[in-house]
DNA sequence: CTTGAGTTTAAACACGCGTTTAATACACTT
DNA sequence: AAGTGTATTAAACGCGTGTTTAAACTCAAG
């Protein structure tokens, strides 16, 4: 079986490399960096503790891959819709509703969005580059959306202070989930919390508020009356 | 000396116990419980690494102790206003205030602060009442503000979510602060996102959404037109 | 079968951790 | 001056960590 494997020994499903890889994903992103132990990651994997060092050199760049590969994952499973010519107002539900799906899950989120969460509020010196590559692409696509919401009126900072207020909403939910778990009932939380509902209470919220601007904007240059655009 | 002291032996400032809580409250805060050792903080309060467990028990007693006293001096120093009588506009206003100054100093904020953090987002079993009582009293009163804005006409996860929405807003500058701080110029950050033109910006934008519920819920039951309010 | 590179293994290493101990220093009372 | 309870100290303990080592195993190639 040597068929268009550079090396016999090498890389099939299932092979320690990736055993190791897949174990490391949930236990760094339940525990963080350091409280997670190089020998838990190599037992919940069924495999040798000095595995970590001769495939990966150290745990340092174990933890650099998993994180390169929980992003990946990640967005992989939540691609942005790609309907550039759609309006405006659906660019940003668009836009909402993907952040929500990718990384707000009110229970149990996945490993990959707790490694990365983690990475947001603690940024580890290597991987501040891969976190703005991550989200800075995708947040300039809101950003557009709200410009021409706007109608290009706005100055660049409060372009972007709009955009960072629909961005925290969306994160409340992921930065707070446990707090917020605390404070509403079981019920409530299924029967208003779902990501459909949030989408639109944000996106309907987000939109008055961005109209806001618009509107005293106009108002300020012209003093005279704009239809409700 | 024995004036007023139950001991001679205890508790002038500057006390062994009392440096040891200033020197490991801004060691918890940035490294985290588990990375923050017992002997930094001694060496950094110049103490011998006995004292910790002669004063405290052990390490995570120590722990407790510093987030409690965290809590505490932050709400001392920045109480909220009780104005009780303002109207909702200004409440809402005080409110996100009030929050931005105890939460967010964009470059650098105090000790006490990211010690909250990390506790809202990985709440320790025995902080979570601590946590909750902090939250749950002041964030109630938004939710009055909301509702009188909205002449108690909206069911009560509209008004949570609103509220959500709004210290997501707020709360954003503090845990993606880090990210923020990659994104845009250092002169931009001072001259733009003051806690004053933050408050305006969230006050502002939130109105807008609240009114929006408000003006929705009018068309809806009585199909008739309603003043901007 | 023998070879040898790639892989896996058990054992050990060096170190840092939280905690404990037992001796000492101190301040005050008797 | 001796006694007493508190406070502080240096040293050690036991344990868990990341990492290294050297031997054993695997298996296609010669």
């Amino acid at each position: 079986m040597d068929l268009a494997g550079k090396s016999v020994h090498l890389m099939d499903e299932e092979s320690t490399k990736t055993r190791i890889m897949l174990s490391a994903g949930p236990i760094f992103a339940a525990k963080g960096y350091e409280s997670a132990t190089v020998r838990e990651i190599c037992d919940h994997a069924s495999v040798n503790v000095a595995s970590v060092n001769y495939y990966f050199g150290d745990k340092s760049q174990l933890y650099l891959e998993t994180v390169r590969h929980a992003r990946q994952r990640r967005a992989e499973k939540f691609p942005f819709p790609e309907n550039g010519f759609a309006d405006p107002e659906s660019q940003l539900r668009a836009f909402v509703a993907t952040l929500l799906n990718r990384l707000v899950a009110l229970q149990s989120a996945p490993w990959e969005v707790q490694l990365l969460m983690r990475e947001v509020m603690n940024p580890t010196e290597a991987c501040r580059r891969l976190v703005e590559e991550y989200f800075r692409p995708f947040f300039d696509v809101l950003l557009a959306a709200i410009e021409q919401l706007t109608h290009e009126r706005l100055q660049a900072h409060e372009v972007r202070q709009i955009g960072y207020s629909i961005v925290g909403q969306v994160l409340f939910y992921r930065y707070s989930a446990e707090m917020i778990q605390l404070t509403i009932s079981a019920d409530e939380c299924k029967s208003h919390y779902d990501i459909e509902q949030l989408t639109e209470h944000i996106t309907k919220f987000s939109l008055a508020g961005i109209r806001q601007y618009s509107k005293s904007i106009s108002e300020g240059l012209e003093s005279g009356k704009v239809e409700n655009l």
